[in-house]
DNA sequence: CTTCGATATTTTATGTTTGAAATGTAATCG
DNA sequence: CGATTACATTTCAAACATAAAATATCGAAG
């Protein structure tokens, strides 16, 4: 155990530095996605990623799918759905065979409300990543793919 | 133009899909240290985030400042702070010359309490970040560097 | 001294978020 | 069949989040 070498900063230490840079990253995006979608669309992040992920199925999904592929509590899912069934962009249904099941989809309006919103969405994301090249940003993917991972590890 | 090599998926697109991987990483990491500082510490993320940030500053933070270092609203800084001032784990006191302004810190239970979450915290992050090593770690957080900016650039 | 614009913080209204408890339904076991 | 156990969803209370309005103070210009 001599320490010869200086000391390759701890791995912990590079680990934690990663983490707050991650943080900082994610959220800094988000802030600037969110006051966009308030401006432009006057709608919120939670709605969106809602949205996006029904219209990733056209034929619906149930409440329990909906948060689980959202990674949010069931509870908070009711609440958003509500607004948005209330504004006409979403329906549910019961579903057949099960009286328990809700069966969650876009209506037509709010499919194309999404659409509209997922091509700006889309070129919002492109300027703020504009940083970096397409070949720098697929090297970060696979590389947080791991990270994604490591950390499910635990939950799954 | 031939297609021999597999076509550069567009710019957009590698951006948009690491985008989804940042925030699907991010996520992950945030709901166990969500979960595991419940379990172990009975407290939150944002109470942890102020009491990190009050820990960098023994002297002590105006409510303006903190808000600004923790990239949250400022009404939103009362609330977390008054809970935080009820248990005693953070005091707030008038600042002298300015009646406007309230400087807060750590009380010395606050303080004691802190140090213990954040090793707990710096133990966490390296399990979860165990899929990289300490260099893997290092390179990525460079990486993010230019994301971070890049996101940032829109708004300062 | 007074007025006016800037600053520091809190309050308010609304929405998101969670974990836990409650409700209703399904499926299985004895 | 009746009891338990599992599941799908909602309801609930508390915390967190934002933007915008309100309150109070400061500093400077007239």
């Amino acid at each position: 155990m001599n320490q010869a070498r200086p000391a390759p900063v701890s791995a912990s230490k590079a680990r934690l530095r990663l983490w707050l840079r991650l943080l900082k990253a994610t959220r800094t995006i988000e802030a600037e996605l969110r006051e966009r979608l308030r401006r432009d669309h006057a709608s919120t992040l939670p709605r969106f990623d809602v949205m996006a992920a029904l219209s990733r199925r056209p034929e619906g999904l149930r409440m329990s799918a909906l948060s689980g592929v959202l990674r949010v509590s069931n509870g908070n899912v009711t609440g958003i759905v509500e607004r948005l069934v209330a504004e006409g962009l979403v329906e549910r249904r019961a579903v057949e065979g099960d009286r328990r099941a809700m069966l969650v989809r876009l209506t037509p309006v709010g499919a194309a409300q999404f659409a509209e919103m997922a091509a700006t969405h889309e070129g919002w994301i492109d300027t703020l990543l504009s940083g970096l090249t397409a070949e720098e940003a697929e090297a970060l993917s696979r590389r947080l793919e791991d990270v994604a991972q490591s950390g499910a590890k635990e939950t799954e």
